[in-house]
DNA sequence: ATTTATAATCGTAATATTACGATAAATTTT
DNA sequence: AAAATTTATCGTAATATTACGATTATAAAT
């Protein structure tokens, strides 16, 4: 044991939390506002802005496309990054869903 | 190395980070939202609707209490969780404004 | 006082994540 | 062709997470 137990949840549990993973490092937070408010784009201008070896913002970088939330462009030899709006619009349908998903009436606690 | 460098990353990111664990792992989803829909409420009929240990499912309830996101209250031998709503409110906010920061002009990629 | 019921915690194993230096790959520039 | 620039990948170490059985803690009921 030790991993999780995917097969056990439904699809769309899997999904938002596999998309709340995107938001579940402060790194990876801070990479998509870079993104978000097109002050970086280019990979090495993203590694310039965070205090992290050039290797780990890759792997953050890497882990955000694995998800599908941001998508990246070849210009050589740079990369350059963006938010994939498909999925960003994905993640705001999904996640609001489960906010708005509370029923308010006399909690039991 | 190996651990996240918190330091390093705004008290904003950092919440929102923190915040986004509470969705990142599928059973944490199933719980919160079976408590959103009140459709359980104690300890143990949370265990009975997921297939995972009474222990997982109770250090999964402890992770949610840590954020915050939960509350507990002790009705013995019994405990009642519920969805902390300033807690569930500053989560909707804080998402709600990093959904909406993309700028959206056209993008480099 | 003993038993019962419920939930938390402990101990432990397996796996995943985070981080970084070093190296490799790809394409321009010189 | 060689050098330079940029990014991905590899290897590795430290730490965190996930999961569960077993035990402990707590308070009610007997």
């Amino acid at each position: 044991m030790g991993l999780t137990k995917t097969e056990i949840f439904t699809a769309e549990q899997n999904r938002i939390a596999d998309l709340a993973k995107a938001f579940a490092h402060p790194a990876r937070v801070a990479i998509l506002q870079l993104l978000a408010q097109k002050k970086a784009c280019v990979c090495g201008d993203i590694v310039d802005e965070l205090p992290l070896a050039q290797a780990t913002v890759s792997q953050h970088l890497k882990e955000l496309k694995r998800i599908g939330i941001i998508q990246g462009s070849i210009d050589p030899p740079r990369v350059c990054y963006c938010i994939d709006e498909s999925i960003w619009e994905e993640a705001r349908q999904l996640f609001g869903q489960v906010f708005d998903s509370v029923i308010v009436e006399k909690s039991c606690c």
